[in-house]
DNA sequence: ATTGGACACCGATCTTTACCTCCACGAGGG
DNA sequence: CCCTCGTGGAGGTAAAGATCGGTGTCCAAT
């Protein structure tokens, strides 16, 4: 039940720093254990499982498997067995750098809440025209979907939200997205800070669950025109949006 | 670790028939088990517990148990025990009426996947007005989860989303509204089927987060006014939302 | 160059937890 | 009055999180 994606780890796993240190390292086969144990022999050659790295390193690249079997099978469905085995290392030494697998699990979901909020941050910073503000937005989303890896799972669909640690930060990465929002663009808005917020949220739902829905669909639409579609939307409206000539009556009022 | 209120159990549990039979069950001490344990003296008193209950009324208090604890603690949390305790019987009643845990889940998952797809389609169908329909499905959606007894966190934020079968029933109610409106509403703008699909798609993600926010956010806007506000962005974009008087010039495009 | 020490790693195991069944007992029909 | 069916508590089992003693390797100082 490997689940997964041969074994990366060529790419940039995860921070970028350290990550060109653990390249070449192999899964041992699954179920080879006890039976065939290189014994003695060929002991020295180092089977590429026991290759040292400096503490950060070893972290960046657990943090990296974490995050491809946590994405695959989800928090609960994932083992830290199986999580050791994709780093290529023996389970203590995953203890060894994180107290649990709640505690690894959280640092790997700040990572990626902050990835998105930054990616929103910097799209609401990168303009002073509202719209293009709203299309860049969006457009951080859906790139944030896009994203090698799916760690967008982690933040919009992680199980595991019974853990309170868990559900304040996903919690937190929305309102942080809708504050930004709300202060950038709602400002000039006449309604009060509630209800401008209230309208952030309406957008970003509509960003995340567009950006959701159109990954799984299987790209009969390009990324760029279904953001096109939602800003429009967001922008001017259903009302505005484009009508076909309907013949027989105005019903759409 | 009971985390639920008393035993609601009054109300009406679950689908409303036979609801009435099952009244007055009490919860046991969760750790007096084998300490008290009441022998010979006081049975036949029936405890309370060994109400004998048709077969389908059992199903439908099971199913009102269970929902209450998954909702409470999440699918992986919840425990087969604490249902049973819950609905005050013990557990091979439970495996009496369900295989097993997965499939307890999934009726239940079920019934409230139907229930929010059908509010929508009501709303749908309750008028021609397409703004109308829009303020209704919003609505259905605001009301699904303000519902008694959170049961929408069984479809908005289930864990066990790893599981294939839990994983087509969401996406499959999601895409149920989403076909619903695309039908409807969509049908006279000038984008093709695709395109008008993510719009809807869109819609559902605006009505969705925005109703978890709002239910979240602690009653700082009324129901009717957030409604009303998603509404006005869904229908005029924020393009035509109210603005304020600007008086240092139109920086807002 | 050698050697001592510290660090990193591994196989194997322990234990807990929670799903799922087996032997005794009490209420409704012939 | 007797029989059957449903109920109750105790237990088996399997998986997965967390850990221990032993081993190999890298570095630096003499």
């Amino acid at each position: 039940m490997t689940l997964l994606d041969p074994v990366p780890e060529t790419a940039r796993s995860v921070g970028g720093a350290y990550d060109d240190v653990a390249e070449d390292i192999e899964l041992r086969t699954p179920s080879g254990s006890g039976s065939n144990r290189e014994r003695g022999a060929d002991r020295g050659r180092s089977t590429a499982r026991g290759r040292r790295l400096p503490r950060h390193a070893r972290r960046m690249q657990l943090l990296g498997a974490a995050r491809d079997v946590f994405v695959a099978q989800g928090y609960h469905a994932a083992a830290m067995d199986d999580i050791a085995e994709r780093a290529g290392v023996s389970k203590p030494v995953l203890y060894q750098h994180f107290p649990g697998k709640l505690e690894l699990y959280l640092a790997l979901l700040d990572q990626h809440t902050q990835e998105l909020v930054g990616r929103v941050e910097e799209a609401l910073a990168s303009s002073h025209d509202n719209l293009r503000r709203i299309e860049r937005s969006v457009g951080a989303y859906f790139d944030f979907v896009d994203d090698e890896g799916g760690a967008y799972l982690l933040v919009f669909e992680s199980d595991l939200r019974s853990e309170p640690e868990v559900r304040r930060r996903v919690e937190q990465s929305l309102q942080a997205c809708v504050d930004a929002i709300t202060r950038t663009i709602a400002a000039d808005t006449g309604v009060n800070e509630d209800e401008a917020e209230l309208l952030s949220v309406g957008l970003c739902g509509l960003a995340e669950v567009g950006a959701r829905w159109w990954l799984g669909s299987g790209g009969t639409v390009s990324k760029e025109r279904a953001v096109e579609l939602l800003v429009s939307l967001a922008w001017r409206g259903i009302a505005g949006s484009p009508r076909r000539s309907v013949p027989d009556s105005g019903f759409a009022r």
